[in-house]
DNA sequence: CGCCTTTGACCGGCGC
DNA sequence: GCGCCGGTCAAAGGCG
């Protein structure tokens, strides 16, 4: 962990104009990075909503996805091993960098929106070759989910989205005056969990880390909107595991933050997960929260599960 | 009474 | 082997 921590801080490193973040998931893919994720419609590279389903969702979320446009990048699956590899066709720096400057410069995070995502899967690849020697009972143990978060700006820490968790823990992050919170769902069928921390630089800004899929629909959006429930859900499933219901973490993270995305991104084609159409679920973290877009340099040393993320972020600003 | 949060203890991984 | 750290457990208490 520890390690791994301190590589990327380097990775962070300003100064670095190779941003060899990828260093850590190995040598082919030492080329991806944040572009891949980059949320800027406009320049070509992915959306929001693909920024999830690339990564929770795999392929099949692609498949339902309206085309963006300008949508320059190409994304792959690995199907064999289920891992999500995003190839972009051509590095697209430009994504957030252009929306700031338009809005004052790179560090103008508060008029900015961003979505990245932790690209967890390419790391624990690299861990798993790395850790080859001593695999044993860490499946048995515990075979980590699929990961994904976003930040978002909100006062309040735990965002409502659509489903009823359990907060099982909470831990001080080293380095950082605020707690991590640990959720699970309350479903009993359902392992997923999230981590929940603020960001060091700027406490308005929480860190959302959802782990796992939902293996139900959301209680409040069957509520709120039954329609939704009648929804293809093969065409959310990864395929990778058994009855993996609907959007679980599309679900998650879309009743709140992508509906933003969705107003602030122009895309001709608003995204609907038939969720979204439900006011309720996204009218409480709607008003608390504004999702960020380019952190501010400050983030870029952020420790935490934050550093999972950032780290593409400054690579796209740069 | 059921559900949730809080919080200290515990466990396992990892670096030194 | 030791200590640190992230993550989880579970008892206790609070709240509606």
């Amino acid at each position: 962990m520890e390690s791994k921590r301190s590589v990327k801080v380097e990775d962070l490193n300003p100064s670095s104009s190779s941003f060899s973040d990828h260093n850590l998931v190995g040598g082919n893919n030492s080329h991806r990075g944040l572009e891949d994720y980059s949320v800027d419609g406009e320049n070509g590279s992915l959306g929001f909503m693909e920024l999830l389903g690339v990564q929770a969702f795999g392929p099949s979320v692609l498949d339902m996805l309206p085309v963006l446009p300008n949508q320059n990048r190409t994304c792959t699956v690995d199907q064999d091993s289920s891992e999500v590899v995003n190839t972009p066709a051509t590095p697209i720096l430009s994504s957030i960098s252009s929306e700031s400057s338009g809005a004052g410069g790179p560090n103008d995070e508060q008029t900015k929106e961003v979505l990245d995502e932790v690209d967890e899967e390419e790391e624990e690849q690299k861990q798993k070759t790395k850790k080859q020697l001593k695999p044993k009972n860490m499946s048995q143990k515990r075979q980590r989910e699929q990961r994904f978060a976003f930040m978002t700006r909100s006062e309040v820490d735990h965002l409502e989205d659509g489903y009823r968790w359990r907060k099982y823990g909470q831990k001080a992050v080293k380095n950082s005056p605020f707690p991590r919170s640990y959720y699970r769902c309350t479903n009993a069928s359902c392992s997923v969990k999230k981590r929940i921390e603020r960001c060091l630089y700027d406490p308005t800004i929480v860190m959302t880390t959802y782990e796992g899929q939902h293996t139900h629909p959301s209680p409040l959006m069957s509520r709120a909107n039954p329609a939704a429930e009648l929804m293809p859900r093969s065409k959310f499933s990864t395929g990778e595991s058994a009855a993996i219901f609907v959007p679980s973490p599309l679900q998650m993270s879309l009743s709140s933050a992508a509906a933003e995305y969705q107003v602030h991104c122009n895309y001709s084609t608003p995204l609907n997960f038939g969720f979204m159409g439900s006011t309720n679920i996204n009218s409480a973290a709607s008003a608390h929260q504004k999702r960020i877009c380019t952190p501010p340099s400050a983030l870029i040393t952020d420790y935490g599960l934050l550093q999972d993320i950032v780290p593409s972020i400054v690579r796209k600003e740069e």
